[in-house]
RNA sequence: CGGGGCGUAGCACAGCCUGGUAGUGCGCUCGCUUUGGGAGCGAGAGGUCGCAAGUUCGAAUCUUGCCGCCCCGACCA
């Protein structure tokens, strides 16, 4: 992609209502536009990266066995009635009337939707388990909607939802689901960490947050510092005891939010717990007959009778992990992409457009890279350099290539490391296969 | 929802107290000079001063009402 044909309208001084890094920085890069409180358009370099994570979830989510469906955002308040939780909700739910005055509201999250799909469609327990997920745009009329993308009132969630007979199975689709996670923020390029949630009246062990580490993390979480250093799980098809002795391995050091966190109950010596703070990115929960029993999703089990399915339900902030990998990955200079996500793979700096060599040496290096599948942003503008890499800084590409007057006199290009900083002077073949073995 | 603050050009702001032809910096356009870490000079474009009513000869400025946005708290992916 070129520069001057793309669509980035960065920003050189900071919106003043942008207090946070990740928001500062969306802005500051061009890659979202507020439209209202909580609420923005996403732009060709933010919704590039947002659609990178949303395919990694969804790929995760396909290895895991569950399905992917689409379910609306407008739902018919009848469903919700039948849970009982339309009354519950409080104002938080975005109600609407439609033109018959029947009751709508936009979707805050699918369980009724989802389990209404079920009960309609699956009869025996034959067809169990089942796993059905959706990448879905949802609505809560947050009051106080803040931190740009972070906490915006309509976010793009994956949401999950298992039917199993039993508690039994019902916790290794938990478990699916908990290792699932773990393989997918690892390839995102964080570090999460499962921590115990709260379960709420439901009670039982089964409800974990995975929060990632960032310094402006909304709240202080506590962990044994082994934690970090487990390996992520990487096969395919675990047995259900395998999936049980990752959980437990995990769930085996001490990790608790600061609601959670007892000291006095906190075996863990001072040495080895480790404070930071923590943005939540996942929610997996399981919640039993809760929606299965008061809407009726009932299958016929092995003995002919009707069984209540045992349900649970996994979600993942899409959007907010837009935000989220910012907060965990940036300098005082810009963004800084982990290579998975990153909207271009390569930054690729002409030094000074309008220059005959110049030009020619980029459109062949440009060339290249492009043909090997790499994605290039190339600024062919007629910007000045300093001007050019303060940009290149600040959208965060994982790699930028510079190509000036100077080194196309000795046929050399410039290659930084963004993460790192790191700069070396490579000659044009052996830049190509760097950036093409870091693709 | 309690408390506080702010709405003036794409962005950041001054002007308001003390009413009198709407400004500065950055960005944008054109020209010349520059050119390896956010250049210089010159010439331009761009604003219903959030909206409405009121006071006044005259309102960005004073009064009232409304709307929007932000921050702290409580609450949440």
């Amino acid at each position: 992609m070129r520069l001057s044909r793309y669509f980035l309208p960065t920003l050189k001084e900071d919106p003043k209502e942008a207090q946070i890094a990740s928001h500062r920085l969306m802005l500051r890069a061009g890659m979202i536009r507020q439209s209202s409180a909580g609420i923005y358009s996403w732009l060709p370099m933010g919704f590039k990266v947002m659609k990178k994570i949303e395919q990694i979830v969804r790929e995760e989510q396909n290895r895991a066995g569950a399905l992917e469906i689409l379910m609306p955002t407008m739902q018919p308040a009848d469903l919700w009635r039948e849970s009982g939780r339309y009354d519950d909700y409080g104002k938080e739910m975005l109600r609407i009337t439609d033109r018959h005055e029947r009751d709508m509201l936009y979707g805050p999250t699918n369980e009724e939707q989802v389990t209404d799909i079920f009960r309609s469609h699956v009869r025996s327990y034959k067809n169990l388990p089942l796993n059905l997920y959706h990448i879905q745009w949802k609505f809560r009329d947050e009051v106080r909607p803040r931190f740009g993308i972070m906490r915006g009132r309509e976010f793009l969630m994956k949401d999950a939802y298992s039917f199993d007979l039993d508690y039994e199975g019902a916790k290794t689709a938990y478990n699916n689901m908990f290792v699932a996670y773990l393989k997918t923020f690892s390839r995102l390029g964080l570090n999460a960490i499962p921590l115990r949630a709260e379960t709420g009246p439901i009670g039982g062990d089964l409800s974990h947050e995975f929060i990632i580490l960032a310094d402006t993390g909304e709240s202080e979480v506590f962990y044994h510092k082994d934690l970090l250093t487990l390996e992520t799980p990487t096969e395919t098809n675990y047995t259900a005891e395998e999936l049980q002795g990752i959980v437990d391995k995990w769930t085996s050091y001490y990790a608790a939010a600061d609601d959670m966190h007892d000291p006095a109950n906190c075996d863990v010596s001072e040495a080895d717990l480790v404070s930071r703070r923590g943005i939540e990115v996942g929610h997996i929960f399981h919640f039993g007959d809760k929606y299965s029993k008061a809407m009726g999703a009932t299958v016929a089990g092995p003995e002919g009778k009707d069984v209540v399915v045992s349900m649970g339900s996994y979600g993942i902030g899409v959007s907010r992990l837009v935000g989220g990998i910012i907060e965990a990955s940036h300098d005082d200079d810009g963004i800084i992409w982990p290579e998975s996500v990153a909207p271009f793979n390569v930054g690729l700096i002409n030094l000074k457009s309008g220059d005959e060599a110049c030009d020619a040496a980029c459109e062949d290096f440009y060339g290249k890279l492009t043909n090997l599948d790499i994605e290039v942003l190339y600024d062919d503008t007629s910007g000045r350099a300093g001007e050019k890499f303060a940009n290149m800084d600040l959208i965060g590409l994982p790699w930028q290539a510079t190509i000036g007057p100077r080194g196309v006199k000795s046929g050399v290009v410039e290659v930084k490391n963004r993460a790192t900083g790191e700069k070396q002077e490579l000659g044009l073949d052996d830049a190509l296969q760097l950036l093409a073995g870091r693709n």
